[in-house]
DNA sequence: TGCCGCACTGTGAACGTTCACAGAGAATTC
DNA sequence: GAATTCTCTGTGAACGTTCACAGTGCGGCA
């Protein structure tokens, strides 16, 4: 309110104006129950008053904590930013810290340089909780950040820190079997897969599911592997047309790439479902875009981003333990199988 | 180094470790150039030794400065989210802003709750810019914003502010042109247009470009409006095949809405591109991805990006005025047109 | 009446920096 | 040889909070 002044007002301002002392307004500001409705009164008006805005970092330099935690993309070349499910985990994650009134830093950490940065960051004690996304099992930073002794937790899984950072997750591996037995109950004979990354949990559970149902030895020569990544689907898909030219059936591990696949299968003059059946994983928005449209597994990628949140925040509060969680995924059938 | 300690090392420990005073070491450490050598070495030892690293809010206390800038998505439905040129503007701006060592935070300004916080941050002194994102022409954040004083600049130009607030854009209306003439060199006769929405300079100025080379009386019954949404593109071609039967080309002013025009075109028995062309806007990674192909503007988002951020952190550093610079769309052919 | 506890309030110190200032030598100038 | 500049250094104060502590008055209870 009033003009905009050069200083900015601070809370012995608010005190002045409230007739009280800074420990009262300090005190009003912050939920203690020991202050009296009148005092209440006096600075919730000064506040208004004055346009009095808490100064977070001489805050912080007393409590030792920040408001902040950081998001961090800890993934070479910016794959990332390409995946649609990215978007939905920050801006799940965005509209949740906000509700707490906690800012969301965004650090990438592709290479050593950004990987020095962001630990230097949280050495610094600049943010009070870490959010881990898409890390893979042999990325350094985790030994970095386990290191410091900060609360992190993980959005899926991070293979074999399983027990040490908590995460909340879908369920990949029942996921892929999902589909997986959905695709042989359609009759399919051939039935290959393509993959993410073996390093993360979306790579491997979904594999394992695959293998549940239609058993390990039997698939061994119909697997390729791709990186999450459109074109890295493409390849893939070319690579189990060279080598099992009759397959009727491909279990892509996610969307983005089952776009790639089919594309390449309509190239190659597959008509899908018709010759090839095509099922992808995780139900993004580019599922309902392609033609035809994909027929995939949905994630719950939103209760996902917010129970993560919900597990940080917790750490934070000062939770010793969390239990990391694992959800329900869905079939959802559209055209392509 | 050394092991963790409970305390974080201050500089008081880096002065005693290397034998000088704090304001040396503050002095080391800030690059004064009043430092002997023999004291910067003496510094960047103990720092090393014992793993120090600045507090930012003690710092931010005293300088007034933060190291950090808020980006601003100001846009209602987190609809931003969904559009493939939001990665991208964050993914650049998150590196640029890296390399300078700011901390980006990311806040939504979707509807008046988002609005009050984010001016409430900005108010506290949490940040030392704003990088507004998808600002709509009549947002009440902006009047907010410009009473903050508080430098500021967009990623494309806000129409009516193009004074104000300076801006890294594309040129629009020449893309527009480019393409509007490239249908019309292809000897297509019925040129509809989906627009952008017309309170966005991509909205509006793709629009003028269209009806530069068009006539806007001649375009009059063959314009439609979306909201930069796939969804919105879908809507709208239906709209126009429903309007005019025998179009045979549609200009959409994004990449994402004419992926939704593609499909209500096949939906409706229109080939593209023998009996419809199609062209888009943006070349984002979506073109490359629709069948057939896009046929598009692209525009130099990347540079975009990099500049927005070069003339934020110009302000930051105590320019007084910064020139907004508008950059070139090249046409990239592809099957659609 | 006196004592104790309760509800509330004010005050000083501390958090970890930077900045302005003053001062010490060394080098340069007249 | 004295005065002046220049380079480098240390010190105290300040930034705006919170927290611990030490009250103060008031009501209830013995």
């Amino acid at each position: 309110m009033t003009v905009t002044n050069k200083r900015r007002p601070t809370i012995h301002d608010v005190a002045r104006a409230s007739g009280v002392s800074r420990g009262t307004v300090s005190r009003a500001l912050n939920g203690d129950p020991y202050v009296s409705t009148a005092a209440l009164a006096a600075v919730t008006r000064a506040v208004a008053e004055t346009g009095y805005v808490v100064n977070r970092a001489a805050r912080s330099l007393v409590t030792q904590r920040t408001g902040t935690v950081v998001m961090v993309l800890s993934e070479p070349q910016e794959k990332l930013f390409e995946d649609p499910n990215f978007s939905v985990l920050l801006r799940v994650a965005t509209r949740r810290l906000a509700q707490r009134d906690v800012a969301l830093v965004m650090m990438v950490a592709g290479d050593d340089g950004d990987r020095e940065r962001v630990v230097r960051y949280l050495r610094g004690g600049h943010a009070d909780g870490v959010l881990l996304l898409s890390a893979h099992s042999g990325d350094p930073l985790l030994a970095e950040i386990e290191g410091l002794a900060i609360p992190a937790v993980a959005c899926g899984a991070v293979l074999g820190r399983e027990g040490v950072i908590p995460y909340a997750a879908a369920d990949d591996r029942e996921g892929a079997r999902q589909m997986a037995q959905y695709l042989v109950d359609q009759g399919r004979k051939k039935i290959a897969t393509i993959t993410g990354p073996l390093d993360t949990p979306g790579g491997l559970n979904r594999l394992e599911g695959f293998c549940d149902v239609l058993g390990r030895k039997a698939v061994k020569k119909l697997i390729a592997h791709g990186d999450y990544s459109r074109h890295s689907g493409e390849a893939a898909m070319h690579e189990l047309l060279d080598r099992v030219p009759d397959l009727d059936a491909v279990f892509v591990g996610s969307d983005l790439m089952a776009a790639g696949a089919l594309a390449v299968l309509r190239e190659r003059g597959r008509r899908v479902p018709e010759d090839v059946a095509v099922g992808g994983f995780d139900d993004s928005a580019i599922a309902g875009s392609t033609h035809p449209r994909l027929t995939t597994v949905r994630q719950p990628l939103e209760q996902v981003a917010t129970e993560t949140v919900r597990l940080l925040l917790e750490l934070i509060d000062g939770a010793d333990t969390v239990e990391s969680l694992v959800l329900p995924t869905e079939l959802v059938t559209r055209e392509s199988a």
